[in-house]
DNA sequence: GAATTCAGATACATAACTGTATTAGAGTGC
DNA sequence: GCACTCTAATACAGTTATGTATCTGAATTC
């Protein structure tokens, strides 16, 4: 199993990439304040050295992180958006938004330490913010859309109706995560389907 | 302006309150996590050695603080949720309790906070879960005596539809918190108006 | 009013984290 | 293969936190 010998500017990539996956993961178990950057160095397997050397700042690392997560969610999400919409997908759409935002319990984790990051932090804030309005305006557009198509007026601006389905979205997949006894999986779709088909389908 | 001197007991409740109220404030401002100890201690005007009297730990003062946060809110509520239902208010009613649920913006944060503890700590977990099903609980009743009045079958179970009720109006909450330039108070409100109308009268 | 008890201050012993400054060692270019 | 340049390790100096153990003075009890 011979070894790769690496060039500087790959090994550089790659301690990158590990230090972001170790905050990833240790961000997500402990949170970003009690994160320390030693923690995360090491799970990455560096020391701190390594970490200076690679990020400016803890929030730096984190909101390269971030920044990461959100490009590769997008790009998913587009195939989503891009895909013709007829009126009968519009709720499977729907639920494989759902499901597809946040793919796994420990990428939630993360935004939601972030959101909260962001009511104090300005510099959080007006990133998350940016990432935020991406996501809304590509629904608005997909809701636009849907309206044209139906040949109706739709019942809000469809920039605010992006904002109620992301916080449904969100707010559901919080109650999901955290009383999974009392909202299964299933509770939560059928429940976000009925509330989203009632405001659209009006 | 002659002070009284107080008993022990008054003295105690005193500093246990000054200490609680001196924690919102810190644990609002710079996290949970972050809020040192001293800080919340100095800030109320005592010493580590008051708080250490006072309460066992951090969580444990945490708990207690939005322990009694949720007293407070659920009497408010309650006196929303007992005036007799008509359909016509129901919509007043929700902007009545998207309006009161989080007092102001410092408890909003604070429960914010909270949620995302719950994420990892299971003991505060169980807290929080308690809390949010008693007021699931109130709201579904509220949706299940709208609907006996209404005569027909709610779209979905009540509970979850109560579910979805808190997940929106949090959810919009805390875009109006954090973009309240591209969401302001009454666009939040319309929306929330037009998609609650939209499940419940459809 | 002396003895006691309890709230809260102070002192202490540790532990952990931060960021920088310096150093070692492995790629790179001639 | 020798000088150089970068990545990451190490050493260091300083700060801030933790919890406990002990002390003090004001309330309480008799």
């Amino acid at each position: 199993m011979a070894r790769k010998r690496l060039t500087r500017e790959e090994s550089r990539d790659q301690t990158n990439q590990r230090l972001l996956e170790a905050a990833a993961h240790v961000i997500a178990k402990k949170g970003f304040a009690a994160a320390s950057v030693e923690d995360i160095a090491a799970h990455a397997g560096y020391t701190r050295g390594a970490f200076y050397s690679n990020f400016k700042s803890k929030s730096d690392l984190f909101i390269a992180l971030l920044s990461q997560d959100h490009q590769c969610v997008q790009q998913d999400l587009q195939k989503i958006l891009d895909a013709p919409l007829s009126m009968a997908d519009m709720q499977q759409q729907i639920s494989q938004y759902y499901v597809q935002v946040y793919r796994d319990e420990k990428n939630f984790i993360l935004w939601a330490e972030a959101r909260v990051l962001a009511l104090r932090d300005a510099k959080f804030r007006a990133r998350l913010n940016a990432y935020c309005l991406e996501k809304r305006d590509d629904i608005a557009s997909i809701i636009e859309q849907f309206y044209k198509l139906l040949g109706t007026e739709p019942p809000a601006p469809p920039k605010d109706l992006a904002f109620g389905t992301m916080a449904l979205i969100d707010g559901m997949r919080f109650f999901n995560e955290t009383i999974p006894k009392e909202l299964p999986d299933e509770a939560a779709m059928r429940t976000l389907a009925v509330m989203f088909n009632a405001t659209f389908f009006k």
